[in-house]
DNA sequence: TCTTTACATGAAAACGATTACATTAAAATA
DNA sequence: TATTTTAATGTAATCGTTTTCATGTAAAGA
């Protein structure tokens, strides 16, 4: 059905390698040849066969989007952005999970070694050997979405996770006047984990707050396990005034735990969060939080892979961080 | 870097030919052959390039995902449920959205001329006539996911949006004791909508209820709109006793509006809604609402696409409806 | 006017796989 | 043993595009 560049360069008089260079802007073609054939070619609605053209420029403008999981809506506002700027640039996104069952190295090397994608997108928590050493023989533009700027042989974005902690924990400080401040950590394999909790201890010692050990709690970045540690927490003899929740799904835990126990937030305890999901503005009261640009992450990462990709951009790589903002609530 | 099957061939000692038959389980090599091909590819590392491969066989194993937006848990259930799918058959997903820009068709037609894909999800509300004539030429073999059956020239999954609001509605008069229901619906150029407020129509009439015209109010599947349409409901005279929103996110607008009129749900009015998305379950109190499976929906369209692009499926298009399921919450 | 240069275009190879057809060797039949 | 059949493999064409190199023509210089 849908005709080649044979088929046009007849209807046009001319060599496919006329076509070829007129519809790719090749200066070597008069005026006149290029705009009979982007004539002939919107009228006959040639659309040039992207497989053909990948597989012998070698070059694909499909981008490989590699995430640790299809899920929620952080992911999906990485998707979105990249996506959005993908479409303005004429490119195409393929999304790819890790799905437990394999590792992301192997989505990596699936994408690397099969020709499809042009260059990757690798969203990841933390940046194992495996993937080290995989990202090292760069055989493919990369970028890296990820929660610490620990990798500096491919471009990185990552969110300023610590300064996000941190400026909150200083908020609770010095704006609320509260100073005993409780922290569920992520999973302490997880680099946003991690910088988040270094950014509430930091604060926390800079104003000269000791750490009580009983108010830090490895959570694992789910509803279920800020429920769970908010419990322990709320049920110790020392009650902290605010918990501070690594991220916005373990705040949820902590009000349905307030609700088991019959705790009023934010009479008996407040609760503070990070990421500014979607549901945390219909908490009651609304969580405060610290919002998290995702949207503009995925499409910042998309923007810099392009002119990787299109080779634009300078040799060396960038490495940018976006802070995060915060979101006053009434759960303080 | 990677290898091609030249390269593996002349290792091998065979030709290309044997390659690619052994690769491809082509009964007509012995068992020696294909050992030895395989031992060997497996210890060079080699993958067959999907570029060459897709390009020679015309076929690909890449599913086109169009959907109207990138955006919200709906969508990424969907992509969430494709993925799943694709990645347990070896295909790949490629994302695509309409981005108000471009019209759903154009996306279509994108990936239907430029041999990328292999197929497509076509993700839409309704199935407009530009969509239709397209989707007649039937290039590419599509699974439709829309809010209603109405095209039957290609297989579909549809949500059944119609008996999910009448029971949903009947469970109110008949099980709540509830007469006086008023519904916003959702836009009523979207299928999804049109379905649910006829399930709602009839069961109010197969209960001997007549409509009350002021409580069916048009609305638009956002939280604003949803806010303001329960506003102007509780403000009438006669207000009615529970509000059935056309999705959860109308919902959601209830709760705030509530909150502003400071009414309280479920004493001075109840709430119910359609879809249970995840911050459904974290209102205080949960959100009565139809849950819709849609990341199995998504698994399902995907299923159903790979069949038919292996050919394994009988002409006849398939054409499922998935039952929605009630979640009695505390708004009611 | 003749030679040189620049420019526009065409012819053909290339990319990496699959596959129709040809070929060879082995097995089955007469 | 000679012939036919079958099975396994090889040869070469093919897909649609880009791109190198060759070719012809017009403009510029002598």
């Amino acid at each position: 059905m849908t005709i080649t560049i044979k088929e046009l360069a007849q209807k046009c008089g001319v060599s496919t390698a006329t076509i070829s260079r007129a519809l790719n802007d090749n200066p070597s073609v008069t005026k006149e040849t290029k705009a009979k054939v982007l004539a002939m070619a919107s009228q006959l609605n040639y659309k040039p066969n992207l497989l053909a053209r990948s597989f012998v420029t070698k070059k694909s403008n499909i981008i490989g989007l590699v995430m640790p999981d299809i899920h929620g809506e952080f992911f999906m506002e990485i998707i979105h952005g990249v996506d959005e700027v993908c479409y303005l640039n004429k490119y195409y996104t393929m999304v790819s999970s890790s799905h437990g069952k394999r590792s992301t190295a192997e989505a990596i090397i699936d994408f690397m070694s099969r020709g499809i994608v042009g260059g990757i997108i690798l969203m990841t928590p933390a940046i194992d050997d495996e993937v080290r050493k995989i990202l090292k023989l760069n055989q493919l533009p990369t970028v890296v979405i990820s929660g610490k700027r620990d990798f500096d042989r491919c471009d990185s974005i990552s969110i300023d996770n610590y300064n996000g902690a941190y400026s909150l924990t200083d908020y609770l400080i010095n704006i609320k006047k509260i100073k005993k401040i409780a922290h569920i950590s992520g999973p302490l394999n997880n680099n946003d984990a991690i910088q988040r909790q270094r950014g509430y201890l930091n604060a926390l010692e800079d104003n000269g707050i000791s750490v009580n050990k009983n108010w830090l709690i490895e959570g694992d970045f789910t509803t279920f396990g800020g429920q769970a540690a908010s419990a322990k927490l709320l049920k110790l003899k020392e009650r902290p005034e605010v918990i501070f929740a690594g991220n916005d799904m373990m705040a949820i835990g902590c009000y349905i735990a307030a609700r088991q126990l019959n705790l009023k937030i934010p009479t008996d305890f407040g609760v503070a969060g990070f990421d500014d999901i979607f549901a945390s503005q219909f908490l009651n009261p609304r969580l405060t939080t610290m919002h998290v640009p995702i949207y503009e992450l995925g499409k910042e990462a998309a923007a810099i892979l392009i002119k990787r990709m299109n080779k634009t951009e300078k040799k060396e790589f960038k490495h940018i961080t976006v802070p995060t903002e915060l979101v006053p609530g009434g759960s303080i």
